[in-house]
RNA sequence: GGUCUGGUAGUUCAGUUGGUUAGAAUACCUGCCUGUCACGCAGGGGGUCGCGAGUUCGAGUCUCGUCCAGACCGCCA
């Protein structure tokens, strides 16, 4: 009738007509000859009712049952009968013969049911309570699942995966290296790595055409609610390939991962430049569960008297739909206040409300007319009841500040609906990117990235302007506004890669120190070759609508 | 490293302009009830208000310091 579970709670296991079930009950009530034991929601079933009839034993057993035990039931299963018409049918009862207490258990210091009232640095310090919770286990049995389906996926696709070390030599930029203590070179420290890539690339120099590896990663930076110190990553890699081919393997990977595990068919992947996606989101990962794009006003609202806006390099909006009457000045104040705390940095925040009766109020309306402000409205789509958000200054900043303003007014009005996907490919990024504090170029992706076929030789004689100008053969996945994934056609070319690391300020001997390994491979007969990495634990959060992947991890890590 | 928010019962939280014995819900314990499903009813135990100093007749409340947690920024090639 019921087949075993391996995964659950309760296993449950036909016996010679009888049913025995193992797992944790969590409160029980004496009935005088039944006893009601709840259990958590599984198998679609609100709760297991032990029936112990007259076995007085039993009941007084059951009766002492308090907060949470470890039981074994023995019993006969049958459909519960039920009396009141008005309650939902279904649950299953047990006519009990036995009750073996396997264990007790103390008071939990928090509910193990689905809706927690435990904090999160309770439910940390008892992980292994909180991991009893199906809304912890249920993620971690996804993430399983959905390992095994990118391993599935990516052997139907021909990938070899190949484990490389963890213990292995320092390498600089980018984040700081976890370092373990050498005990043969006392004083001297292993790195943990940051990414497998010089490995992988050295994989395809000796012709391993496709690599993969399910990959744990080190990065001893701050944690965020998306971030931690240890993630792990799909890691990829192929030789003689496109960036077509690229993005083609790998988006069949993802389409296959929610196909298998959420039965999702995502359409073929939108695409967009890195430029675009600026211009139109002020962001290189836009979610685009909604709109609200970007419209610059430079045309419009430049020069017509309005010094804030005439000494602006950029005026750009977004248009809010349905609240121009909802909106009081108090929650645009507030509003307001919001985009000039630190973290977002706007001077200010002009605003051009459509109202439903027809009338325009705006913080600007003194400096333009009516008519001018509905040019405006015309050009950012604007109907009776929406808002016009309005920012200017540098463009770069008032971009980065909009999409911020973009974002919230998409959570306010609730635009990112559950159960919404929409990936996109972000492509051309940078391949340099300039740092004001340290004076020289970082790699916008890494150093092993090379820049577009037709910028070469720009890169090898260009000036420093064009320098900022090269792109790179650079792309990213993005889903739902995270950054699913990023990767790029690699530098297969020796002078072409000590010309990178020149350009990144590594000394010819650093560069030797450092990926001397890595050049001197290049030198027998690299494949063009390039990848990309998922990342692992995001991917797990995106695909099931939560914004933190603190519970796809079963042990993650704790702020300092 | 920075900014902000918070720390009060096992837990989640409330606590007014500083003013009796610091509350609620839930959990826990005892008893009653028994076809319940957030069961119900009656009773009970449980708090160094993060820690330290200061102001005051009086501090959970105000000030300073400190520790811890969270969000965000920096950082994350």
């Amino acid at each position: 009738m019921y087949r075993t579970h391996n995964c659950g709670e309760l296993r449950m296991e036909n016996v010679s007509n009888q049913i025995v079930l193992s797992g944790w009950v969590q409160k029980s009530r004496d009935l005088g000859g039944m006893t009601f034991v709840d259990i958590r929601d599984r198998y679609g079933i609100t709760q297991l009712v032990f029936n112990m009839d007259d076995n007085v034993e039993l009941c007084e057993k059951a009766r002492k049952l308090g907060r949470e035990f470890v039981v074994n039931v023995v019993g006969i299963v049958k459909e519960r009968s039920n009396k009141n018409p008005n309650r939902p049918t279904g649950d299953i009862e047990i006519i009990a013969t036995e009750l073996t207490i396997l264990n007790q258990s103390k008071t939990p210091p928090f509910t193990i049911e689905q809706d927690t009232d435990g904090g999160d640095e309770l439910r940390m310090k008892y992980r292994y309570l909180d991991i009893r919770r199906d809304a912890v286990k249920n993620n971690i049995i996804f993430r399983s699942k959905l390992s095994l389906e990118t391993r599935k996926y990516l052997d139907s696709q021909g990938f070899i995966e190949i484990e490389t070390p963890f213990l292995i030599k320092s390498t600089p930029e980018g984040a700081r290296d976890f370092v373990v203590p050498s005990r043969l070179n006392p004083g001297q420290f292993y790195a943990l790595p940051q990414s497998p890539q010089t490995f992988k690339q050295i994989l395809m120099v000796g012709g391993m055409d496709k690599y993969f590896q399910i990959v744990k990663c080190f990065r001893d930076e701050d944690l965020r609610a998306d971030r931690q110190p240890e993630f792990t990553q799909i890691d990829c890699e192929m030789s003689f390939v496109t960036i077509e081919d690229i993005l083609n393997t790998f988006e069949g990977l993802a389409k296959h991962l929610f196909s298998h595990t959420l039965n999702v068919e995502l359409p073929d992947f939108p695409r967009m430049d890195y430029d675009e996606a600026l211009k139109r989101y002020g962001s290189d990962k836009p979610d685009l569960r909604f709109d609200m794009e970007f419209v610059e006003l430079n045309d419009l609202a430049k020069n017509k008297g309005f010094s804030v806006f005439d000494n602006s390099e950029l005026i750009v909006g977004i248009c809010a739909e349905g609240i121009a009457d909802s909106y009081s000045n108090k929650d645009m104040k507030k509003l307001t206040e919001w985009m000039q705390r630190p973290q977002i940095g706007a001077k200010g925040l002009v605003y051009v409300k459509f109202m439903n009766d027809g009338s325009i109020k705006s913080t600007v309306g003194k400096f333009f007319s009516d008519e001018l402000l509905k040019e405006w409205g015309d050009k950012m789509g604007a109907k009776a009841g929406d808002v016009l958000f309005i920012l200017s200054g540098d463009a770069e900043k008032s971009r980065n500040q909009l999409s911020e303003l973009r974002l919230e007014m998409g959570r306010r009005l609730e635009l990112m609906k559950d159960g919404d996907y929409k990936p996109l490919w972000v492509l051309n990024f940078p391949l340099l990117e300039w740092d004001e504090d340290s004076n020289r170029f970082h790699a916008m992706h890494h150093p092993f990235t090379a820049p577009k076929k037709e910028e070469i030789s720009k890169m090898l004689n260009g000036d420093h302007e064009t320098m900022k100008s090269l792109k790179a053969d650079a792309y990213d996945l993005v889903i739902n506004g995270a950054e699913i994934g990023g990767g790029s056609i690699r530098i297969h070319d020796r002078e072409l890669q000590s010309k990178n690391f020149d350009l990144l300020g590594f000394t010819k001997q650093e560069a030797e120190d450092q990926f001397g390994f890595l050049l001197g491979a290049f030198e027998y007969g690299a494949p063009p070759h390039g990848g990309l990495a998922f990342g692992f634990d995001r991917l797990c959060a995106v695909m099931n609508g939560q914004s933190s992947i603190r519970d796809f991890i079963a042990f993650p890590k704790n702020n300092q």
